[in-house]
DNA sequence: TTGATTTCCATTAAATACCATGTTATTCCT
DNA sequence: AGGAATAACATGGTATTTAATGGAAATCAA
């Protein structure tokens, strides 16, 4: 079972802000939207208030609820919660699959990460990403300059290190 | 039960990127893939995100779970997380054995470690590695370079002493 | 009613399943 | 132990399915 969204899929965007999800990414949302059988298409949230990251971000439902519960658990009426629901509930949509496996982006938020005629999906294990092709790019070499240094690549990848992920884990900023 | 990855095979890629994953690990595949009985074929993983490295690098289902629970422990949206879930959820892509045995390594894959006609699988414990054979054979030379002075081979064996780890494991690169 | 959104249908390119063959390795029987 | 029978592998070719995508029809809304 598929359950973690992986790989980089380009996609077509049409007038109407029709795209396809990747096929197995499909498979993810199926399996994490505890609604959905056969005969249905998989529901999702799209997230588009990570306002400097350049991108739109898509949750399966399992995924957003664990989002919806860290936040329920914050202190009611405490200005960080407030803040955490404006940016992950008010600017956020959810919507289905189609039966051909597409969704609508609408003008707003394809205006929002500046997306054209195509769109470039990023799988991110829980979520994924959705890029205008060019920004994703130039993101990916920021990514690579700052993993040029080999001390700075092996002090990220000792994070996968059992015996250094405790200690490593509370200043990871 | 098999559980390692072990050893070295070259084998044959046709004009469609299918080559044969090496009977021995599609052993190891099968006893770490939770999903796996006699009537299946064997998942895994295929990561391409470790660039410098020339090769792609093949995960059983079980290893890459590790992983993914090691990043996935990571303070959701930190800088470091999304950097790994870059280099091993965007630039990686799960597959599955065929009933011959085979995978397909898509023209992108290929093109990124420059495989033709065949491809050198090298078993590499909990995961394995795919490359164009000249570039293995070259990395190769580069490992017989590195250990030619006994005194540097000496120190990396002495690496694998219970007595040594401790005190070596923190700058062991 | 007309503009926008959603549903339905059609096409084709790509991915996957299926089948066949020669070769090597393993099992089993005498 | 030798040799025949059997199974497993690697690999090539073909058929079938699925995915992506464009366009038309139908529904909804202002």
């Amino acid at each position: 079972m598929i359950k973690r969204f992986r790989g980089e899929w380009t996609n077509k965007v049409d007038a109407k802000g029709r795209v396809s999800i990747p096929a197995s990414f499909r498979r993810v949302l199926e399996t994490c939207d505890p609604d959905w059988n056969e005969t249905l298409f998989p529901s999702l949230v799209l997230v588009y208030g990570r306002k400097g990251s350049g991108c739109i971000e898509g949750y399966s439902i399992r995924s957003i609820q664990e989002v919806d519960d860290m936040i329920s658990a914050l202190p009611r009426y405490s200005k960080n919660r407030e803040i955490l629901e404006r940016l992950l509930n008010s600017n956020s949509v959810q919507t289905q699959v189609d039966e051909n496996g597409r969704i609508v982006l609408s003008s707003k938020l394809r205006e929002m990460i500046g997306i054209t005629g195509e769109a470039l999906f990023a799988g991110m294990g829980e979520k994924f990403q959705i890029w205008n092709p060019n920004s994703y790019q130039k993101n990916m070499l920021e990514i690579f300059e700052i993993i040029k240094d080999p001390g700075s690549e092996q002090r990220i990848f000792d994070l996968l290190d059992k015996k250094t992920i405790n200690k490593n884990s509370d200043k990871d900023d």
